[in-house]
DNA sequence: CTTAAATCCGAATAATCTTCGTTTTTGCTC
DNA sequence: GAGCAAAAACGAAGATTATTCGGATTTAAG
C-alpha cells in the first residue's frame, strides 16, 4: 500500500501543480514540468488510476454564496461504545452543513467543521440537529473570526 | 457584494456538480442540468469571473503520498496586539505543513490544521517550528484518529 | 558493454470546447 | 392578455485540446 517511492520529482511537481490549479491544460502542464504532452498525460492518468489523485473539486467563495459563518464544534459523546459512535457518525453524515467530522484525541471525542449562513442559522442547526442527536452529551464551539491560511496543497514529504 | 439572488436553481446545480466533480466535461454537465452546451459554458464562465467559483483543485490521498498524521493545534499567543498576530500569521504562512490557520473565539486564539508524515515528524515540526515562534505562548493538540466525513460540497442556502 | 524494459517524443486523429447568428423564452407595460 | 424588448438558449461551424501510436531515446541490470 506504500505508494511512496514510486513518485519521482516530476510526479511531485505534477501533484503540486494540479493541487493548486486543476484546470491547467495538459499542454501547459507539460511545459511546466519539462516534458512533452504525451508522457505528461500518461503520468497524470497513472496518478489517477493508482488513487493518489482522488478527485477534482471546484472551490467556492463562501461569502458570495451566502455562507458567512464557519465553526469548529467539539463533541463529547455519552459513551465510547462502538455502537454509540457508529450511530452518531451516521446521523452526522446526513447533515450537509457538517462538512468535516474527525475522531480526535484530547478533550472531546469528535471535531466537526460546520458551515452556516449566519449565526442564527448556526444556532438553529445546533439546537435542532446536533444537540438533538441522542449520543451527544455536550458541545463546545469555536467560531472562526477570520481565516489567514487555507492551502489546498499538501506538504508531500 | 451580495451575489446571492443572482443564483437560480440551475446555477446551484452547476455549483453542486462542479464542487463534487470538477473534471466533468461541459457536454456532460449540460446534460445533467438540462441545457445545451453553449449556455452551460456561459453560466460556468460567469460563475468563474464573478468569483463565486474561486479555483479548482486536485484532491490527493494523504496516506498514499506518505502523510499519515493530521492534527488540529490550538494556539495561544503571548498577547493580542495587532502586531503580535500579524507577525505570527506571517510566520505560519511560510510553513507548508500548516494547511489552515483560523482566528477563533473560545479558548486559544488560533486553530491550525497541520499535516505531517508521522508522529515524530509532527513532533519535530512543533518543537523546531511552531513553538519556536516567539509570539506563541502555548499549544494544545488534537490528533485525528480517523476521519468520517470530509465533504467538498458547501450547503448553499 | 549488452540488452530489455521503461520512458519519452512527434505527429495524426479524436474529442471537446468555444463562438456566433438565429430562435425561443421571459418579464414588463399597456 | 397582447405586444415588445431583453435575456437566455439553441445548433452548427471553427478552434483548441486531449489522446493515441509507432518509433527513438534513455535507464538499469546483468
Amino acid at each position: 500500500m506504500n505508494t511512496l517511492q514510486k513518485l519521482d520529482h516530476i510526479d511531485r511537481k505534477v501533484l503540486e501543480i494540479l493541487q493548486s490549479n486543476a484546470k491547467i491544460t495538459n499542454a501547459q502542464l507539460s511545459k511546466e514540468i519539462g516534458l512533452s504532452p504525451a508522457p505528461t498525460l500518461e503520468r497524470v492518468k497513472k496518478l489517477e488510476t493508482s488513487g493518489i489523485i482522488q478527485s477534482y473539486h471546484a472551490q467556492l467563495d463562501r461569502e458570495k454564496v451566502g455562507l458567512g459563518v464557519t465553526t469548529f464544534v467539539q463533541i463529547t459523546l455519552v459513551g465510547h461504545k462502538k455502537q454509540v459512535t457508529d450511530s452518531f457518525v451516521e446521523k452526522i453524515n446526513s447533515i450537509p452543513e457538517v462538512v468535516e467530522c474527525h475522531h480526535i484525541t484530547g478533550s472531546g471525542d469528535f471535531l466537526l467543521k460546520v458551515i452556516s449562513k449566519d449565526i442564527s442559522s448556526y444556532q438553529r442547526l445546533m439546537l435542532e440537529k446536533i444537540n438533538e442527536i441522542e449520543e451527544v452529551a455536550s458541545t463546545q464551539t469555536m467560531v472562526i473570526l477570520s481565516t489567514f491560511k487555507e492551502s489546498k496543497v499538501l506538504p508531500i514529504p
